[in-house]
DNA sequence: TAGGATTGCAA
DNA sequence: TATTGCAATCCTA
């Protein structure tokens, strides 16, 4: 294996994603049983300044890092193994990408999120003091605790769900209150309105330079499902379920006149991929014709002529649960249908794709005797509890063992799609950038002249990710301004 | 001051 | 009684 740059930690990471907090000191360890030196030994457990520390440690600090390095990445030489191919093809293409990405940084209006700061601002203060008028006292409505008392002890409402320490007072337990104790509605908003307020708008504005660009850093090596995750800021996580969410989102702004931001997202990529791997006659008809695969499970689930958009929300749900393995309790929970109704849907659904159902089906059974399963790019997952005695344990390995085939091949499909399109962008010296990965959308920055070929272009790279595969995928253009009303 | 517990946002 | 993350706030040790 021969690469101009490469990466011993990646390697590392590609047969173990579940291991937290990877390191070189960690890798020494375990592959050679050797203790590196650390930080703190050279400078004496004090706060020094690297530049105090005597020569003679700080040279052994750099060498060890250097030969270590070496190290691990002779004996990589040496261990052919199948996950080669991902880091040649996958991970190590994808440094270049995340690095221009970071370097690009993301251009947010300031002065906006200010504006929707001292909006919630009016609105929060209008709710705490209503709430406080209406329990006749004042307390912090943003302690659990304080809530619990006022809401169980002294306005004695029925309580029904525990923590470990006391009685729930999250979001579910006040939706059911706030049917007929106008309190419990109060406090939703208030704690939606805050967590807006300060994860989102305190925390951007904390982050964003004077030139209002925001530096985001993406990690490659953290999540258990070799997925990307993004921190200071966490951009893929930013609100979008409510006007005052598009709010926010609409502060992310192109950094020249006249550009604009586009979004490309892939859509149903899962339920494309189960029927991919299903060979589901049914489905896979159903994406070569382009239906609404939502509404075509709505129509195996009810009769035809009573389907409506609510119908069709029970339908994607139903979708979703298969992808997820979920019990017949979570899905009716999810979409508050009865049990017995969920029940029903999900047995309609096997009728009605009866290759799903042989595949999740054979997929456990051959986890059970190889212990692991794998994806459409041949990553493996080691999943050796799969025949665990404990029940509990038992079906928690067989949701992993349905859901990482599925879930982790749309983590690499996007991360194949972000280098071809990248390496597209700089084989035509393209001016527009890439500024956002979030799962299974790209967001561009693009300059007027190109929108066109970009989007033209970009989205046949996605949807062609799969070369020789009996159906497409599919990716949606989405112009952020007019996302809002789209949405 | 550190970290657990609780909560909630996204895909 | 789905998973993976990041982050805020409260509150105890």
């Amino acid at each position: 294996m021969v690469a101009k740059y490469y990466d011993t930690l990646l390697w590392e990471y590609i047969k173990n994603p579940w291991v937290r907090w990877l390191s070189l000191d960690k890798l020494a360890n375990k592959e050679f049983d050797y203790d590196m030196i650390s930080y703190d030994e050279i400078t004496n457990k004090k706060k020094l300044n690297f530049k105090d520390v005597d020569l003679e440690s700080a040279a052994i600090y750099s060498w060890e890092d250097v030969y270590i390095t070496n190290l691990l990445y002779t004996k990589h030489l040496k261990e052919k193994t199948t996950e080669d191919k991902i880091l040649i093809d996958i991970e190590i293409p994808l440094i270049k990408v995340l690095q221009k990405m970071e370097i690009d940084w993301v251009f947010i209006e300031a002065d906006r999120l200010k504006w929707i700061w001292l909006l919630l601002e009016n609105e929060i203060n209008r709710l705490e003091k209503s709430i406080f008028e209406e329990v006749e006292e004042e307390f912090n409505i943003k302690s659990p605790k304080q809530v619990w008392v006022i809401l169980f002890e002294k306005l004695t409402l029925p309580k029904w769900k525990k923590t470990k320490t006391w009685y729930s007072v999250n979001a579910d337990v006040l939706w059911e209150l706030a049917h007929e104790y106008p309190i419990a509605q109060k406090i939703i908003d208030y704690r939606h309105y805050t967590k807006l307020q300060s994860t989102y708008i305190e925390w951007l504005l904390e982050l964003i330079d004077n030139n209002w660009l925001v530096h985001t850093s993406y990690n490659v090596a953290v999540t258990a499902t070799w997925r990307l995750s993004s921190t200071s800021p966490n951009l893929q996580n930013i609100p979008s379920s409510d006007w005052i969410a598009w709010e926010i989102r609409d502060a992310f702004i192109s950094r020249f006149k006249w550009w604009r931001i586009i979004a490309i997202d892939y859509s149903q990529v899962e339920v494309r991929l189960l029927a991919l791997m299903s060979w589901d006659g049914w489905l896979i008809n159903a994406f070569k014709k382009w239906l609404d695969i939502h509404h075509k499970t709505a129509e195996f689930i009810f009769p035809w002529e009573t389907i409506t958009s609510s119908k069709r929300k029970i339908a994607k749900a139903v979708n979703f649960w298969v992808i997820y393995w979920i019990s017949w309790f979570g899905l009716s929970k999810m979409i508050w249908i009865s049990v017995k109704e969920a029940n029903l849907y999900i047995n309609k659904f096997y009728e009605s794709y009866p290759k799903v159902k042989e595949f999740l089906e054979n997929t456990i059974k051959s986890c059970e005797e190889k212990q692991y399963v794998e994806t459409l790019f041949w990553r493996k997952r080691y999943i050796k509890w799969i025949n665990d005695s404990n029940k509990i344990i038992k079906s928690s390995a067989e949701r992993e063992a349905i859901n990482m085939p599925i879930q982790w091949t749309s983590a690499d499909i996007i991360k194949l799609a972000m280098i071809k399109v990248y390496n597209f962008l700089k084989q035509w010296n393209y001016k527009s950038k890439l500024i956002m990965q979030v799962h299974d959308e790209l967001v561009f920055d693009t300059y007027p002249w190109e929108e066109t070929i970009i989007k033209k272009n970009i989205q046949n790279i996605m949807e062609n990710i799969l070369v020789n595969k009996k159906i497409k995928l599919k990716a949606d253009i989405w112009e952020w301004k007019t996302w809002k009303e789209a949405k």
